[in-house]
DNA sequence: GTAGAATTCAAACGAGCGTTTGAATTTCGG
DNA sequence: CCGAAATTCAAACGCTCGTTTGAATTCTAC
């Protein structure tokens, strides 16, 4: 019967037939974002969606291919928004590098617009993308590896030619460091009472956040790298 | 019979029977650092510390026991050592601020030592901490607040000190920031691969990526604060 | 040497998990 | 309006999980 995936309706493209599938879509972002891949179980999911359990399984194969699927209706759009605008301020420069700034304004802005549309997840889907960078599960680190290895590169070729002393190696640590940062931020409001008591002034805000990160993230960027002579004294540090 | 923990020998305050618990301590370390906690069940933990599947719950009383026990037993002299240091630099600076870098070598380094000594868990533990910092358990995020609370809010003055451009409120921020490229960067090798492929040269090596990250944190901490004026163009940035 | 406490052990418990099944229901082109 | 395809549904399957149990064993103080 359901063996496996039907074959999508005859004639109609697309469109209908999306409602239980949607339902589930939003609600495994919201629900994945709050407890991980692994503490959510089917059963809370589509209860909360208010679907049958096998729905899951009938729409999308099973639950990492669900994962997947949430993830990917955001990411790849954000990505690909990411790389276009890339290439339009790099056709707009006509041969000179970039600033640093912009280069990394570029990747930050199409991150903060998806923050912003609350109809395509809004802050939600910056959480569960947080999450997903920290979870071990193999399934999940090879699925945003391939994600973002396109991105990385063309993002790393630019901030290449924007900081000339900067050795290759060095970038690839620094944008390391970066995406470090990025992602434990974007990962949400928890980590941060860790260190404080947020105020009810300084609401989580995401676009602020950005325009907290971007100068740390351009200074941390811009900054010499560690000669050898200057070198921490690790040893007899006490 | 072993409802409760028991009262631990009669006359002999400690050493002995530390045998079964250390190998269950030392085997949850690795595959809590290798899987994350929910992922680590017990019969595999037990099996692989050779010793019987209910040991955990006699020793430790449960799972999440001996998660917390087995992060207690670095973190601890960890943060304490980190505090201490700290201390005593401003002892010897008497009533001079000190300098950004200090204050963050001063955190540095007491993890970087505990990475080195392999005899206390060496590089396992910095990657258990980096995971335990993105877990979305509550369980684990309040014991992390209890266990950082008092460093981070010592540290938290020291730069305010050493950093007197910024507000209290933007300092909050960038000491977030800080932690995230951190606890991102020492949790582990397999996300730098979504950036770069690690060389064979380029071992990965606790002391160079620390060398790497301080000037970064350094560059990141000292920027300027950004000015109202000076706030990015969002909206219309394609 | 023996009593009593501490520890180990094999076995089972109960619950929750992702997934499968096959029948009931809905949808919709002809 | 009918029949085939798509979808929904309740139920169950098989498995793994953390924990508990109570007997067997080891340790140790007297």
């Amino acid at each position: 019967m359901a063996a496996s995936r039907p074959a999508r309706k005859s004639v109609a493209i697309d469109a209908t037939s999306a409602d239980t599938k949607t339902r589930i879509l939003d609600t495994a972002e919201s629900l994945f974002m709050e407890h991980g891949f692994e503490a959510t179980s089917l059963r809370s999911l589509t209860t909360a969606a208010g679907v049958n359990l096998a729905a899951v399984n009938y729409h999308f194969g099973g639950k990492e291919e669900l994962f997947q699927t949430a993830l990917r209706r955001r990411l790849d759009p954000m990505n690909q928004e990411r790389i276009d605008l890339l290439e339009s301020l790099e056709r707009e420069a006509g041969g000179k590098p970039l600033s640093c700034e912009k280069i990394l304004f570029a990747m930050l802005i199409p991150a903060l617009k998806l923050a912003r549309d609350e109809k395509r997840g809004g802050k939600n889907f910056l959480k569960l993308l947080g999450r997903a960078y920290a979870d071990p599960a193999p399934f999940i680190r090879q699925f945003l590896h391939q994600q973002y290895v396109e991105m990385i590169a063309r993002y790393k070729e630019a901030f290449l030619k924007a900081l000339p002393q900067l050795s290759r190696h060095e970038l690839t640590w620094r944008l390391h460091f970066v995406m470090g940062a990025l992602s434990y931020t974007l990962a949400g409001t928890d980590a941060l009472k860790l260190f404080a008591q947020v105020t009810a002034v300084d609401k989580y805000d995401d676009e602020m956040l950005l325009q907290r990160l971007a100068p740390f993230l351009v200074a941390g960027l811009k900054a010499p790298p560690l000669a050898d002579s200057r070198k921490l004294e690790l040893v007899n540090a006490g």
